[in-house]
DNA sequence: AATATAATTGATAATCATTATCGATAAATG
DNA sequence: CATTTATCGATAATGATTATCAATTATATT
């Protein structure tokens, strides 16, 4: 999938690339910035530079592999593309982030679809607020 | 609202604040960053700092006057809370920023409610895409 | 209204995520 | 195997945001 994908549009296949696709396949439905990807790439490919988690992540989300997550951090966050979509429910306490299987995003793109010439191809979404544990431990 | 509001948290009221409430009332639905503010405030108030701005946009965001609006630009982008949810139609190519009325948030956040005991104070969303212009004139 | 106090401010420096640069390396093609 | 050119990693540069701190000012009290 990777490899196909990398060619249909000219980009070459690499083991830095391979090493940073595994890292966000096993880290599914958990956003990670680029020092986190960084450092778990490391252990598959231990050359592997900064500066290519930005690069290579940026195509991937070009090529529609990752996505984007925001999380009110200083840092991007980014995420394996599944096609299953769904939302973060991030604690504004602890920070802890949890998913949401449930989506109403392609309801909204149908809604857009039909009242607008505007053509959506992504889109972020992410409820902020406080997580049990820190309710319960009077932190919220 | 705005003098209420700073009290009740032990906030003081202070020009300042009033010259970037009013920027930010007066650009209703239009999302603007730090410096956008900083440069719109500035008429209200010549003698404003840019730090200024951003601990008054942190301050804001915290009592629920402003909220945060991501537009996956490098700088955080913020708009006035006026309890009316919307979101917006970010296009890729010129960056332009339309707003939908439509939301569902309030749909998906009756769903947290009923299915876990997560608390939803804030959210974020946007829907990118290219917009009807840019579609037209095959800059997609 | 004058005073005491503690929050707020603006200027400056410091931080830190991200991007640009560039010579060296390695993937693809024939 | 050789050629071409994308890709790489190290380093420096950028630019948004945050920390620091002395001066100012909003607020409560007298």
């Amino acid at each position: 999938m990777l490899r196909k994908r990398l060619r249909s549009r000219g980009y070459r296949v690499t083991p830095q690339r391979e090493a940073i696709y595994d890292v966000l396949k096993d880290s599914e439905g958990k956003p990670l910035c680029p020092e986190d990807i960084y450092e778990l790439a490391l252990e598959r490919y231990p050359d592997l530079g900064l500066t290519t988690v930005y690069r290579t992540m940026e195509i991937f989300c070009e090529l529609g592999l990752a996505q984007h997550v925001h999380l009110h951090e200083d840092a991007q966050y980014y995420e394996i593309n599944t096609g299953k979509n769904h939302h973060h429910l991030v604690c504004n306490s602890c920070g802890s982030v949890e998913i949401l299987e449930a989506c109403l995003i392609d309801d909204l793109k149908k809604l857009v679809r039909d009242d607008s010439d505007f053509l959506v191809t992504s889109h972020c979404m992410s409820l902020f607020g406080y997580c049990p544990g820190c309710l319960e431990g009077g932190k919220a």
